[in-house]
RNA sequence: GGGCGGGUGGUGGAAUGGUAUACACGGAGGACUUAAAAUUCUCUGCCGCAAGGAUUGUGGGUUCGACUCCCACCCCGCCUACCA
């Protein structure tokens, strides 16, 4: 009998799935098309993740299971390879981050194509390409036609250890997300793009996508949109003159507690504004802005206790016409709102406890509970507003704001401008050249790309410049208007850049005309389900739906959001059940695997661990259990396939009937509907339990022997190939292997799913439960079209049953026909 | 503090109003073997010799019937956070 071999056939297959390009997506295919999206991997020195691979496998099968069912499905692959710890591991071993890449990759790739992933090698994307990152610079010049790239001296989160400056969504804790170094402050000029010009889109466009609940509401919560207020207080300051120098609206979301509002507060952000305007601050103001402003962002916020200084300057409120003075503290951040606060005390938990410090007022203005109550109430000394309820009384406070030009309704975000620039080598050059006569020129698209030209040292810069800098024959360039000597832009693009529209350029991997036909992206966009971490929800997905809603802006994509359907998988934890990493020491590597147990093996494990999207830590065990459930479908198979040897063991007892046939066909079907099911609905560990199940009822010791009969050829025949092709999407080089075996010609991933027949799985016998008072005490076993009185007759006669009657009255029977009958039963 | 998940045997988990613990792991015992591994067979959530009983984080509710629906609380995980 032939030996399951698992390393032996998964060779054997790879080679020629690759050399036959099975998996080939075709632009001209007539046949609906199907656009199944992972996140592409960062090919970091450490190789394929465990996590990858639950990710990679799970829309595999979905890919493998649609192009079954006759579909044109595009499953791509490639690479996003520009990033830091390229450029770091690059500058510790003195190699170039391009050879680095070319090695990372040539070990993903090899990792990838021995996991049997049905990937369209021919669609690869290589972010570091400049064939690629070409048209990355192209999207960026768009970008900057639009006016939705520009130039900032802004403060910035500097990383001191990558020396580079950070967008929001890479700083975690006040640490940079990546090396856990706290993040500082630093005063530098920067590219944003305007990310916050789409964040209604962003927010409102939910409602058209189907995304995972969690990851819609954690997109709407870090864009934070809210709805309030901004109001103007008149200033006037110590001599009691008002001063143009000096002047701040405020923002709230409770413009109906303005009645409430004891003080102003102000951000050290915007009262340095005004001592850089020329106003003149008293010393112990001075030092505490100057003092706020060189706090890096973890000082500030570790601080638990809030300070402040009165900075002497009064505030007009425009409704109740009251003076207030204004304050500066530094629990106002200057990059939210407008930057200053009118502080109502007795609704706010943080004025509270700022004015209980400092001695401040504290008014009621909302009825409710005890203070600080931030709840819903009746206004009360609140003038001619007393007694509206919240909704109304703000409605009115604004259209009075508005009355009085002190103010108007407004709408704020959380959500900041994207900071594009980043002071390192290994990234896209930003395409443009800074001209002392025309300013800031754009790269002409005819030159485009703008390559990273090869340097000596990789090394970041303290000074704030990236290493390109000192590339003197690249940086000094002529300027494209005028003529004149220039220089390049030395920052360098973040590495979400390349991200942001690579599942476009899958369409049309090749094109050197157009980062995309249109046709073909007609064709195949939007993606219909695309599966990545939750850590992306934020960075990633944001960051592209905005790129992609911006190209549709242009008329250049055909839909206005790029995925259809977003998904998420749980992350995979080490076998100790902490998050693996290498510190840890508690890393699976899945060549490891592979190597022990076979490709289908770790598949089928990772896909059985747990449901999808939920977090399983990884066991040896479990999947060691895996593996011996393929060994017995290929010992099954051997048995099912045996040709020459039809003969009855004579000690074997057998099941050899019509009975059995429809037993069996009645099993396959079952498990068909459900395997299909299942896989839809990504639940992929249920469908796996369904299989393990169908071969478990197949090896029963008396079925296994029945299919040997000369009788039951035909049987044994048919069982096999539907047991192969349902696994096909799961496990497929065993199927490949097995179908092989059967005679067949043509490969297995090309055969049409086999539909399952209602007609065969309908049950005539089903199991009735018997309970009374709700308890369970009697199965029994009924033809399906039992009527109530017939199933309350047959259960009353059961003895188990009627033991529980005879010493009570029933009143009450409930009986749902095919499933159950409950007696109610009251003892006297 | 806010948002989102989740809590079921020794373990991963199944069941979305109708037999709780499918499937798998682990464990126990038997067969095969000189022996071990592998394989294979039987048993295996808890208490109880058994009959039986209790049981899905806790408490309450709705229902003939609740892991499932409703209310309150406790615990764990992830995300986020002086966001006004």
């Amino acid at each position: 009998m032939k030996r399951y071999d698992p390393q032996a056939i998964e060779d054997k297959w790879q080679a020629v799935w690759d050399e036959t390009k099975l998996y080939a997506a075709s632009d001209s295919d007539p046949r609906e098309k199907y656009y199944y999206l992972v996140e592409f991997p960062y090919p970091s020195g450490d190789g394929l993740h465990v996590g990858h691979v639950r990710s990679y496998t799970a829309l595999d099968i979905m890919a493998r299971h649609k192009r079954m069912q006759g579909f044109n499905v595009l499953y791509p692959m490639g690479f996003d390879e520009f990033g830091l710890p390229t450029e770091n591991y690059a500058i510790k071993h003195k190699i170039a981050p391009q050879a680095a890449t070319a090695a990372n990759v040539t070990t993903f790739t090899r990792q990838l194509k021995e996991i049997g992933f049905s990937f369209d090698w021919d669609r690869q994307v290589h972010t570091s390409d400049p064939s690629y990152y070409r048209w990355t610079q192209w999207i960026f010049l768009q970008l900057l036609q639009a006016g939705l790239a520009y130039q900032d001296e802004i403060s910035i989160n500097w990383c001191p250890f990558e020396k580079t400056g950070l967008a929001n969504e890479e700083v975690v804790d006040g640490k940079h997300e990546r090396c856990g170094t706290p993040v500082e402050k630093r005063f530098l000029k920067q590219w944003l793009l305007k990310i916050t010009a789409y964040a209604d889109r962003l927010i409102d466009d939910l409602k058209t996508v189907d995304y995972l609940d969690r990851i819609s509401s954690q997109q709407i919560n870090w864009i934070g949109r809210s709805h309030g207020a901004e109001i103007t207080f008149k200033l006037r300051n110590v001599e009691g003159e008002t001063d143009d120098r000096i002047a701040v609206g405020v923002y709230t979301t409770r413009p109906d507690t303005i009645f409430g509002a004891t003080f102003l507060v102000v951000s050290p952000e915007v009262v340095k504004t005004w001592i850089d305007a020329g106003w003149k601050a008293s010393d112990e103001v001075q030092n505490y802005v100057t003092n706020a402003m060189n706090k890096a962002e973890l000082e500030r916020q570790e601080e638990k206790v809030k300070t402040g200084v009165d900075t002497s300057i009064k505030a007009l409120n425009p409704i109740s016409g009251e003076e207030i003075p204004v304050w500066v503290a530094d629990y106002v951040l200057g990059s939210y709102g407008t930057g200053a606060i009118m502080a109502v005390p007795a609704h706010d938990e943080r004025d509270f406890e700022f004015a209980a410090k400092y001695k401040l007022p504290i008014v009621r203005v909302i009825d409710g509970g005890e203070l600080p109550y931030s709840g819903p109430g009746k206004l009360v000394n609140s003038g001619d507003y007393d007694g509206l309820e919240g909704d109304p009384a703000r409605h009115q406070i604004i259209e009075d704001l508005v009355a009085k030009d002190a103010g108007q309704g407004a709408t704020k975000y959380k959500l900041r401008d994207w900071v594009f620039s980043r002071q390192h080598y290994w990234g896209e050059p930003i395409p443009i050249i800074h001209c002392p006569k025309c300013g800031v020129v754009p790269v002409p698209v005819n030159q485009l790309p703008v390559e990273l030209p090869l340097v000596e040292s990789y090394e970041p810069t303290d000074t704030g410049e990236s290493p390109l800098a000192a590339m003197t024959d690249w940086v000094n360039v002529l300027c494209p208007k005028c003529e004149s000597p220039a220089k390049r832009e030395t920052d360098t693009m973040p590495n979400w850049a390349g991200s942001s529209w690579y599942y476009l350029r899958y369409a049309d991997a090749h094109n050197d005309r157009a980062f995309a036909d249109p046709e073909k992206l007609k064709q195949w966009t939007p993606v219909d389900l695309y599966n990545g971490g939750m850590e992306h929800t934020t960075l990633h997905l944001l960051y592209s739906r905005f790129w992609h809603k911006f190209l549709f802006d242009q008329g250049l994509v055909p839909t206005a959001e790029p995925y259809a359907a977003r998904r998420s998988h749980g992350m995979i934890l080490g076998p100790d059940g902490a998050k693996m990493s290498k510190s840890k020491g508690n890393v699976i590597n899945p060549d490891a695997v592979i190597v022990k147990y076979g490709a289908d093996s770790l598949r089928l494990y990772e896909m059985f661990m747990g449901p999808f999207d939920e977090t399983t830590a990884w066991s040896d065990e479990h999947l060691s259990g895996v593996n011996r459930f393929l060994y017995r479908v290929w010992t099954l198979a051997q048995v099912l396939m045996s040709e020459g040897d039809r003969t009855v063991d004579p000690q074997a007892e057998v099941i050899q009937s019509e009975i059995f046939a429809t037993e069996v066909d009645r099993a396959t079907h079952k498990t068909l509907k459900k395997v299909h099911e299942d896989i839809t609905a990504m639940h992929f560990n249920t469908a796996v339990s369904a299989l393990m199940e169908y071969i478990n009822f197949l090896n029963e010791p008396k079925r296994r022997a029945s299919f040997v009969l000369a009788a039951n050829r035909d049987l044994a025949d048919r069982t096999i190939r539907s047991l192969v092709l349902m696994l096909a999407p799961f496990t497929p080089h065993i199927a490949e292997e097995i179908w092989q075996d059967l005679g067949e010609p043509e490969s297995v991933h090309i055969q049409g799913w086999p539909k399952y027949d209602p007609e065969l799985i309908k049950e005539d016998l089903v199991t009735i439960v018997v309970q009374v008072n709700g308890k369970l005490r009697a199965n029994l076993v009924a033809p399906i079209e039992a009527t109530e009185a017939e199933l309350t007759d047959l259960a009353k006669a059961d003895e188990r049953v009627a033991k529980y009657l005879a010493d009570g009255e029933i009143v009450k029977t409930v009986v749902v026909p095919r499933k159950l009958v409950n007696f109610v039963v009251k003892t006297s």
